[in-house]
DNA sequence: TGTACATCAGTGAACGCGCGTTCACTGATGTAC
DNA sequence: TGTACATCAGTGAACGCGCGTTCACTGATGTAC
């Protein structure tokens, strides 16, 4: 392998190293040293990657988005948007989803934390929710940005109470209640405006 | 002042600054050493007040809870239960609420965080919980505990999401957009079961 | 093809800092006589 | 009322730890001749 592969290669593992751990652990679980350590590489090694931790903070939250779109987002083209719309809540609000948070929606696992979060943290935390917004729709027909919003509101917010409360039995309560409530609103919605396709 | 009444405005001094830091900090911003420094004391005695930090924390999140409850569900009688709901969303999702995290729910402020904490403050978080599902409706007539949960979940998620948000037009939008879906999800509420009082 | 040199990814020790917690102590308050 | 002693809220130094960042270095890879 050449060297400026090898590089890259290295570079990607700790990309996907802490993005995986940021959303699992936040963005103080996410030590340079502890990262680096289980990569089998010193840490001083880390700034011939990046310049500073919070760079990648940024660029882990963009990597993780990435990955995010792929698996939520892919939807059979033949539905109403009320049906991809349950179909996306379903998906959020699972129990798969609440327990495996290192491969899920850094939205929900990072929503309370971003606020505290320096500018570059806060700036890509924003395009996330900008793509979330706009993307996994029909672009001929784009959704009103309000609406998804609040769906996507609905789904963190819910996702993250579920995590956070011990009692399994709750926690599935909360998953089922707001699955529920995205299925209605996805319904008001539709009976406002006429759902296309 | 008596020593055990001086003792006991300390403790209140402690827990009503780190109640307050706890909502616009987050746990890993509220340390021992600072909060005591701040109260013009030194960090040895703080265990003479609390057996440890995540004592404190959780001591503190139900402090932030009482103090919530006054603020937020003080709700005039005379109100169908679907205008009782719309106007907790407006005062939850309000401008207010979002610029002021310290004065307002620990729920919003700590739900991304709050899976990665200790039993004791994950316990204090899921009582906390209970009581908003259950406290400032009509004691009468008590409603469905998931359809506060759906409420809840989508008043915490935009308010976190309305806070990490950079831009103020985008956060404002947010907001918008939850208050509108809180009241259309009050209001399919309301349509199936029928709207008492 | 072989040698000399340059590049640079990664090493590892060190920096100052704040964390939660411990502990021997001080000195004002409270109690007993 | 005055003295002797006990209590205990709060002090301040110290513990080990992990944080992000720096920097002189090593040694394998890459390049030039």
């Amino acid at each position: 392998m050449k060297r400026s592969e090898q590089k890259a290669a290295t570079r990607a593992a700790i990309l996907d190293l802490a993005s995986r751990r940021l959303r699992a652990e936040g963005l103080a679980g996410n030590g340079v040293q502890r990262l680096m350590r289980d990569l089998g590489l010193t840490h001083g090694g880390f700034y011939v990657h990046f310049p500073s931790k919070q760079a990648l903070d940024a660029a882990a939250l963009e990597a993780a988005m990435a990955e995010r779109a792929q698996r939520l987002d892919a939807l059979p083209q033949a539905l109403t948007r009320a049906e991809r719309r349950k179909l996306r809540a379903r998906r959020y609000l699972s129990r798969q989803h609440r327990d495996h948070p290192e491969a899920g929606c850094p939205l929900a696992a990072l929503a309370s934390e971003a606020p505290r979060a320096g500018a570059e943290v806060r700036d890509a935390f924003q395009r996330m929710l900008a793509e979330v917004v706009t993307d996994g729709d029909n672009p001929q027909d784009p959704a009103p940005p309000s609406e998804e919003l609040a769906l996507l509101a609905l789904a963190a917010g819910g996702l993250a109470l579920a995590r956070a409360v011990p009692d399994p039995a709750l926690s599935d309560a909360i998953l089922a209640a707001c699955r529920d409530a995205a299925g209605r609103l996805a319904d008001a919605y539709a009976d406002i405006q006429g759902d296309p396709q």
